[in-house]
DNA sequence: TGTAGCGTGCTACATTTGTAGCGCATGCTT
DNA sequence: AAGCATGCGCTACAAATGTAGCACGCTACA
């Protein structure tokens, strides 16, 4: 579980989440306040034993990316959001995205509609 | 902001969130590995040096209470996740959750499109 | 071909976290 | 009143975290 980490390591899995694999460098520039790009790889160090970041070659040099997958991860986030501060009602949690969001368009607000049919359908 | 704290002292304070204000005997019930008081004093002394819990009397004694409020700690919750793993949308969110069916009856359906149908009115 | 620069890993160290133990009150029980 | 259980705060200390410094190898380019 992510919330199980340290900030600076969870800074870092969430910057590589938000961005995708990225270099160790631009992980520097991602973050808020700069570090040492040692610092930087020691932390990567550690998230990479404890196994929530991989590490590849590529002609940029070492790239990193969480080795849980987005669609875990995104699950597990969302699920201790809602426990947390909603009650575990997943619905009171969707009406504050609604309502947080000005800026939802009314074809995106089909697209959920959409989606809640579905999400019946799906159960009968 | 909540995810710049270590993890235990998260957890505590995600407790608070969850159970509304409680005495350190409460926390070590709600706390999933045992702990002994004066470990979970502890964390609350720092947390509240910190500004993110505050305690006062009772009847029971001393309750502990997470002093930024329900609403602005869950929008910031919210708001992180979105970032992080939803690219910034909040409507990717919400039908992230909507796919998590376990979480939402056929009720809280109804709910939300209702949310929605009221959403689509307040711009015309 | 030397030397400046970058990315890397290792190691060390200060700070912060995580936890337990002690001693002090308070209140209950007999 | 003596004894016991609770809840409290303080202090101490081990472990984990956060960070910097050093030395190496690989460019590139004057």
């Amino acid at each position: 579980m992510l919330s199980s980490l340290p900030p600076r390591e969870r800074e870092i899995v969430d910057i590589l989440y938000e961005r995708g694999a990225s270099t160790v460098t631009e992980i520097g520039e991602a973050l808020a306040d700069a570090l040492s790009g040692s610092a930087i790889r020691a932390m990567l160090k550690r998230l990479e034993t404890k196994g929530f970041v991989a590490r590849e070659q590529s002609e940029r040099g070492f790239v990193y990316a969480p080795s849980v997958s987005d669609k875990t991860a995104r699950k597990s986030a969302l699920s201790q959001v809602v426990r947390v501060f909603f009650n575990g009602s997943a619905t009171s949690a969707a009406a504050a995205l609604l309502g947080m969001q000005d800026e939802m368009s009314n074809s995106e607000l089909d697209e959920l509609e959409k989606m809640i049919a579905k999400a019946r359908e799906g159960r009968g």
